[in-house]
DNA sequence: TATTGTTATACTCTATAACTATA
DNA sequence: TATAGTTATAGAGTATAACAATA
């Protein structure tokens, strides 16, 4: 019999919930939100994206990633220009004062994740992100059965 | 060197997106908010609960479920009463209504889960059940070092 | 005094769509 | 026509605090 709380999608929610609530309140000081935490982190990791790069990469919606960098442009954390060959498309950086940032919290997001997993095997660990990465590659199909089968045919 | 994009927080924050996003989409047709079969799927597991205890199951904030639940109430799914025993404390419980939606809904979730993990062994299934259970259990200490620890000195 | 819940406010996010500019 | 991004709006959520009622 399935139940709510044994449920993946609950499990992840109250664990994402649950981690997202205890890093913001370390990004307070800082004057950040989650959010942008996300982006300086992804822009660490993968310079100049777009903003439709940027959406994806984390998870947040096109029209808040544009008022997101429109405000982070304010704070002086990144850049926004247009592509010299695409004058549709942005491409977002980091200031200087946005690299610096984002070195320490990412310096901060791996103390906190080293702490969380603290009581896991490395073998433990390696194996729940590769099912998590699993589980999401799937939901490929769920997307596909959503555009197939109406709802309460299941 | 730490990344976000295989951190724990990342991949929890994606694949819960992902999921809530496709299974938003099924409880569109029934006029309900993922919030809301939430609080269905709880009180379906465990009726009579208090509205503090389905705020804790749910990872939804309290004054939001406070006002969630009325618009319930409206909507005829759930009913709120006060205790005999403590006239401070409401108990939820699901309408006929609310328990026809609830097992349907189960249902949809059920079949949903299992799509998105029709590629993983039950052994993993279970794996993965766990470790999500184990981090969320350490959250604890994190929290606790919260308390302890100013910000930028880890 | 502490607990439980309600209400109010300011801010943020999502979903959606309309719009601009460019390809 | 399709793509990339911006802007606007409605609805819902969070965070926070003030508040009422009860224990």
């Amino acid at each position: 019999m399935y139940r709510l709380t044994t449920s993946i999608p609950y499990l992840l929610n109250r664990l994402g919930v649950r981690m997202g609530e205890l890093f913001s309140r370390r990004l307070q000081p800082y004057g950040l939100t989650l959010a942008m935490y996300r982006v300086l982190a992804s822009l660490a990791e993968q310079p100049g994206q777009r903003l439709g790069d940027l959406a994806d990469m984390t998870s947040i919606e096109l029209s808040t990633m544009s008022r997101l960098i429109s405000t982070m442009v304010g704070a002086g954390l990144v850049t926004r220009k247009r592509l010299p060959t695409d004058d549709r498309t942005v491409s977002i950086d980091l200031t200087s004062e946005g690299q610096r940032l984002a070195a320490i919290l990412i310096a901060e997001a791996q103390h906190y994740e080293d702490v969380a997993v603290s009581q896991l095997s490395d073998a433990d660990v390696r194996q729940l992100k590769s099912l998590l990465g699993e589980v999401y590659a799937a939901t490929d199909i769920l997307e596909a059965e959503l555009s197939t089968s109406a709802p309460g045919r299941l």
